[in-house]
DNA sequence: TTAGACTTGACTAATATGGGTCAAATATAA
DNA sequence: TTATATTTGACCCATATTAGTCAAGTCTAA
């Protein structure tokens, strides 16, 4: 599952059009249409909006937002997976030693 | 293992000085330091010149390298473990659409 | 104590990217 | 068909980031 996924299940489920969604977010619908197909990002305040009208978790789509960038990143890399599982370790390296 | 502590390493067990290196990646000396403390990144062009001079794994550099970038991603970031794990999803979910 | 090795902070120019718009092309459904 | 919904390509501009320099400060060993 992807962020745009995620946004368009959300609007679908509650029936609202995207040019309904994007009036709310205050974005053209063109961009919007662009954000569910993951050529382009929301700004993260636009999740804060988005877990509001969809009464849906914020973390959830907050890690959905990050990691798209993080895809963004590796998407192309033939080192990608890998470069993943070592930036995994780093994350929990860095925790250990900060203390969990 | 960050690129930097990588680069270290391979410049101290070859018994080279910052300076040395840096002369031969063409950069500054400060620049190098930083580098190796991962406050900079170097350029992907330098990682061949790295695995010439130190006759080692290209691959392995570019791993860390993007893992690095990767990193500075998600460090700060209190969902960043989940996001990460999202990303291998998504890109496991590619290779597997486009035939591995 | 001083030279050499390294780190760090302040700064910068060029570049990339983020976050959009708009209109045209396409899909969908009545 | 025709109306509505969505996607896509081309374009834009302000801001953030990159990749770096330089000089001052700090560490370390002899």
């Amino acid at each position: 599952m992807t962020i745009g996924q995620k946004i368009k299940q959300l609007r679908e489920e509650s029936g609202m059009l995207q040019r309904q969604l994007a009036s709310i977010l205050e974005v053209g619908d063109g961009f919007l249409s662009k954000v569910e197909n993951d050529s382009k990002l929301l700004k993260r305040e636009h999740l804060k909006t988005l877990s509001k009208v969809f009464d849906t978790s914020y973390s959830e789509l907050e890690a959905l937002w990050i990691a798209t960038k993080v895809y963004d990143l590796v998407k192309d890399e033939e080192e990608g997976l890998n470069a993943l599982r070592v930036a995994e370790e780093q994350v929990e390296y860095q925790r250990r030693k900060n203390g969990i």
